[in-house]
Order: structure tokens, then C-alpha cells, then sequence
DNA sequence: TCTTCGCCTGAGAGCGCTCTCAGGTCTAAC
DNA sequence: GTTAGACCTGAGAGCGCTCTCAGGCGAAGA
């Protein structure tokens, strides 16, 4: 096979007509027609061509790439390899995309080192991650989805990209998919009251995140209104932040009789860690995490989770992006739905 | 903030040079110096510069993307949205990519209907999914990891694309990433046998998948070597499957007591089966699974697994290509290592 | 002082494609 | 027969950047 790469030139020459209706043609413009259409097809055809993604992407103006940009914090690599969170944004994307036959580019940035590396140093990280999303920014094209973001660099990323939506709620102009957080948290600890559970503990995610405060805040508002007290303890949106949390919450309060636990993830630590002290998952503690992601199904107990729909959201995000430039401060809302499975039990 | 977006001419301008000795101080080329450096860099800094990618990518020739392929199959969305092997090669090749400066292009390409999409039609499956290769491949740049692939779409891939580099084995030509798959599920045989059991069961991938294929025969290899009988199922790579699969076999057998699981997620379903029939995991069935992914330590008890080094295969493929175009057939092989966790026991 | 060499620098030619615009053809209506 | 209108077609000008090449200039050697 040669390694001859043919340009819309060659295609124009063997169909002896003209780079602009061989061009015209291969879009399937209108404007070219019958004996013409069908001598430039067979030329594609017998050469093989295809386009250069490239040199249409600069001659046109308009890259047919969405970018996606995860914004992660914690250890080592940071969530990207671990949190199932951004396979489901990606897998959600994925289908709209590529039906309308744009790329995905993915883009990670460490909230605390700028590039999406290994690194844990603090030096100038802050203005390594704001340099780093302005770099994405700059060259982001179709339009940029911010897969978990700060609404500070959230805000930094619209002023150099206005096609930007964020998956996470930012308070900001940034157009958003906004999943009813607060309610789905509230809803989690009204479903562990009506179970009979009295003592609800929280494992929240880190502070700075904005789907972790809302999911507090949703916590806070139920415990408040149904007059129960407030145990709780930040679990960072990881496994071992989770059953650190669970130990911690259990050794401070031997009482408690269910936790709110604000990923799967977590709670699924939580879970190893109340199993590890004795306690049976549901009798003793009730969990009730949040995601429905895959690791809802790992544990053991099948975990009841509030169920946030990542890859509907994901694909409306993709869609937004495909159809324009969305007005600042768009708002799209989804439900949070309960989803019961075994880490709840069946009240008393 | 105005919408202008500078280009090298508005630099050249600006700073009152060329705009080839512009492109020279902003790509640190040498052959420009002194006081025309400061120049530019001044007027770069004021204006706001950034180099527009696709142009660059036009002009040079060499656009500094990889292409990561992940061809997947199973129901729904396939498996990027709920597998965490992909995750992890994606975070992988993430600081290798960003580190040299190149983008990461995420493309799905379902074995069963081209598209990554939800379908699950099976008229003209492989011709599109066959497409959809040659597509990606014409338009694959620095180069192309294949993710998850069968041998013969890795061939059709390479012959489009000779930088490509599979992260699972493939007989042709493609250079690739190989782990000893044979091997760890040899050991993991083996360790259950060195625990005591003795019937051991296998739950296998699907049978098409090149890694399924490897593992199903270390583990009939180690199996046969030991004179214990054979007893397995195919789970498909999934949780459910593997809960399925874990169901049929106790059925079948009653008295097996080990089970090595080709991948975690399935050894997450296959544990709820054991102790869904009533069993205790490890005491009256061991498990070993495969990979160490997320899901390993998200299971209830913990999963000892063969750790499969997916993060460090992803950063050496990313390495590779971007060294250059590796040779046909290269190969750089990975150690699979147990590790041991509560799933396993400790033997008699 | 003249030549040689080396180092800067800028002009200009593309990379492969899109898209506008002017010209050309053909049909139909006057 | 003439003309307006609709529809094709191709020439050519870029998109923003890279990179080659030749000219210019100063230092060093003859």
C-alpha cells in the first residue's frame, strides 16, 4: 500500500474538474451536480481520499472539535484514573459526537499544579492551572465542556472561550448543566429518616467543589428541618477519604445509624469501614450514596444511591455546543432520582 | 475583553519584525536573538498571543495529537462509560501527552456498529465499524493508541496508520503494549491452588477479545498442568455477567471453592453471586480477579487481584509515538503482579 | 583594504482546504 | 430573437503558521 496521501487536488485533476467542486462535492454542497458528482465520487473512490480534517478545520474556521477539559484535584493523578465520574461524561459525549461528526479532545488540568500530572507541589499552582485553562481556552473551537471545574477558573475559561458549558454547578455567567444537588442530597436524608434512622452522618466531598457543597447544603437544610443533629466529615470524593470518614464519624459518635455519603465512591469505603467495626450494612447503618456509578454495583452490599444522570447531561452538553453559542448564565436542570438497592435496608 | 484574537502578523507588527522572526522567538527557535527576542516576547505578552494550533498543525505538518481508539462492545454505551480499564489508559497518557505539549483525541468505535453509539443493530456492524477505523486512521496524526481492539481491525487500522501502537495483543505487525496476561492467570491459578483449592472455576471475557483469549489460556494451561478439572463460563467483561456467570457455575458445580476472575468487574458481580447463594468469600469460595482497577477495592471483601500496570503501559505508548513511528511488530512486555487482598484467604 | 565566513533577518512560497465571486450555460418567458 | 433568471463551474484569494532561501551585515583572516 503507498503511503501517498491524495489531496482534494488530485481529486479534482483525476475527475477533471475543479478543487472547488471537488470540494463542493465531497461536502455535498449543493451547487454541483450529476455527471459531475458522480466522476468526483469515483475519483475519491479509486484514490482513496479523504479529507485533511486540518486544512478544512483552518480554511473553514470552524474545527469540528469539542473539548473536554476535566479539572482535577486530589492525589497522585488525580480522579481522571480512578473517579468513574469522567468515563461518564466521555461515554456520554461519545454518540453525539461523533454523529455529528466532531472530535473529542480531552484536556485535564490539576487544580493544584496546573498540568494534569502527578506532580503535589503548591508552587505557583494556582497560575499553572489558570495558565493552563487559558492555553485550552485559546484553542478550544466548537466550544469547551468542563467536566468539574472551580467557578473561579470556570469564569476564567469563558473569557477566553464563550462556547464553554460546565457540568458543575459555577454561580458564575457560565452556561450550565445543573443537576438538582441540593435536592438530591435532601431527598437522600428524608428517605434514611423515613427508614427510622435518627443519627444521619454525612461524608461530604472537598469543600471547594461546587457539587459537594450543594450536596451539603442539601444535608444541612434536611437535618435542620427534621431536627437531627449534624455529624459530618470531609471524605474528599475518594474511597479512602470514604472510610477514613466513616471511621472517624462511627469513633466520634458509636451512635450513628445511618450515613449520607456524598459519591459512590466513598461509599463504598464507608461501607468497608462500618463492615470492618463490626456493624452490618443495612441493619446497624443505613448508606445511601450519590452518582449511581459503577461502583454502586461493586459493593456489597449493592449500594441506594441518589442517581445523577452524568451521561444525559453530558450529551446535552455536546448538543448545546453543536447548535451555537449558548447565552451566558444557560441553565439546563435534571433531576436527581433515588435509586434503592440493598445499602439502605427496609426500615425497621 | 475584546474578541480579537491575534495572530503572528499582529505580533510581527507589533514588535516590527518579520513574521518568520516572530514564529522563530515563539517557537524558541534559534536563529533570532537579543533585542528582537524582548520585542516579541513584549508584544506577545501584550497582545495576548496564542498560537493557533490547527494552523501550526497545517503548516509543519506533524499536528501534535495522539488518537486514542477505544473499540468497545457490550451492551448499551459499550464499555467507556462503565469500564475503568479506559479511565486508566487515558490517565496514563495524560501527563505524558501534556508534558509534550500534544493533545489526546478521544475517538469509540463499537465492534458491533461502527459508531460508538448506543445501537445494537448487527446489519453492516463490521463494515462500519471497519469505517469508522479508516476514518480515524487517515486523520491520526502523531499517532494512535488503540485501546481495546481485535487483531483484524489493528491490522486494518495500521495499514491507514503505520504510528499506531495497540495496548492489547495483537498478533499481526502492531507495535503494542503487551502485559502477561498468560502469566497472571497462571499465577492467579496457581495461588489458589497454593491456598488449598481445588476446584477452581474461571470466568473468562469474551472470546474474541484478544486479553480474554490470553488469560482464558493461562488459566487451562495451569489448570492442566495441576490435573484439576475445568470449569468456566464466559461473563462477557461485565459486572452483570460475571454475576451471572458465578450463578451458572455454583449451579453446575456446587463444590467449586476457588474462582479466577478475568477482570475486577466481573469479580465484583461473581462475589455478589457467591454470597447472594450463601457462601462466605474467601471461606468457602477464594476469588482472584484481574487488573486491580478501581473496582477491586471497591468490592466487599476487598479483591486480591493480578494487577495489570494499564497506567504505565498508556504512558509508554504515549512515549512511544511520540518518539516516532515505532517499528512494525515492536513489542514492550509488562510484568502482571498479584496482589494480595481479603478475597483470596489465606488458605487452610 | 578585500575576501570569506557565519549569523541574522525578512520575503515569500506553500500546507490542504473552503468560499466568494465573476463568468458561462441553459431554459423559459417576453 | 432577446433578455432575465436560475443554475453551474472554476479562478483565486485566503485561513495562520512554518520553513526555506537569499540577501545583508559585521567580524576575522589574508
Amino acid at each position: 500500500m503507498s503511503r501517498f496521501k491524495p489531496t482534494i487536488e488530485d481529486v479534482a485533476r483525476a475527475a477533471g474538474v475543479s478543487r472547488a467542486t471537488a470540494s463542493r462535492v465531497v461536502n455535498n454542497a449543493p451547487g454541483a451536480s450529476g455527471p459531475l458528482r458522480d466522476r468526483v465520487h469515483a475519483a475519491v473512490a479509486e484514490l482513496g481520499y479523504r479529507p485533511n480534517e486540518v486544512a478544512r478545520a483552518l480554511a473553514s474556521g470552524r474545527p469540528r472539535a469539542v473539548d473536554v477539559v476535566a479539572v482535577t484535584y486530589g492525589p497522585g493523578i488525580g480522579w481522571l484514573g480512578t473517579h468513574p465520574y469522567f468515563s461518564r461524561v466521555l461515554a456520554g459525549m461519545m454518540p453525539v459526537l461523533e454523529g455529528a461528526g466532531a472530535q473529542l479532545r480531552l484536556h485535564s488540568v490539576s487544580r493544584d499544579t496546573g498540568c494534569g500530572g502527578t506532580g503535589d507541589g503548591n508552587t505557583g499552582g494556582r497560575e499553572a492551572a489558570a495558565a493552563a485553562i487559558d492555553e485550552i481556552a485559546a484553542n478550544a473551537t466548537l466550544g469547551a465542556v468542563l467536566a468539574d471545574v472551580t467557578p473561579d477558573l470556570a469564569t476564567r475559561f469563558l473569557r477566553r472561550c464563550r462556547r464553554t458549558v460546565s457540568m458543575v454547578p459555577t454561580s458564575s455567567a457560565v452556561p450550565g448543566m445543573e443537576a438538582d444537588n441540593v435536592g438530591g442530597a435532601y431527598a437522600a436524608v428524608h428517605e434514611l429518616y423515613r427508614l427510622g434512622r435518627r443519627r444521619i452522618a454525612a461524608i461530604h466531598g472537598p469543600e471547594f467543589n461546587p457539587c459537594a457543597i450543594d450536596r451539603r447544603t442539601g444535608y444541612r437544610r434536611a437535618v435542620a428541618e427534621l431536627g437531627l443533629g449534624e455529624h459530618s466529615a470531609d471524605g474528599g470524593f475518594h474511597r479512602e477519604g470514604g472510610y477514613a470518614s466513616a471511621r472517624t464519624l462511627l469513633d466520634q459518635d458509636p451512635g450513628i445509624d445511618a450515613m449520607f455519603v456524598a459519591c459512590d465512591l466513598m461509599a463504598a469505603g464507608a461501607v468497608q469501614a462500618i463492615t470492618a467495626s463490626g456493624r452490618r450494612v443495612p441493619q446497624d447503618v443505613s448508606v445511601i450514596g450519590f452518582d449511581d456509578s459503577i461502583a454502586a454495583v461493586c459493593t456489597n452490599p449493592p449500594l441506594t444511591t441518589m442517581r445523577l444522570p452524568v451521561e444525559e447531561m453530558a450529551a446535552a452538553a455536546a448538543r448545546l455546543l453543536l447548535e451555537g453559542t449558548p447565552a451566558a448564565g444557560y441553565r439546563q436542570r435534571f433531576p436527581v432520582d433515588l435509586v434503592v438497592r440493598a445499602s439502605s435496608g427496609h426500615g425497621q
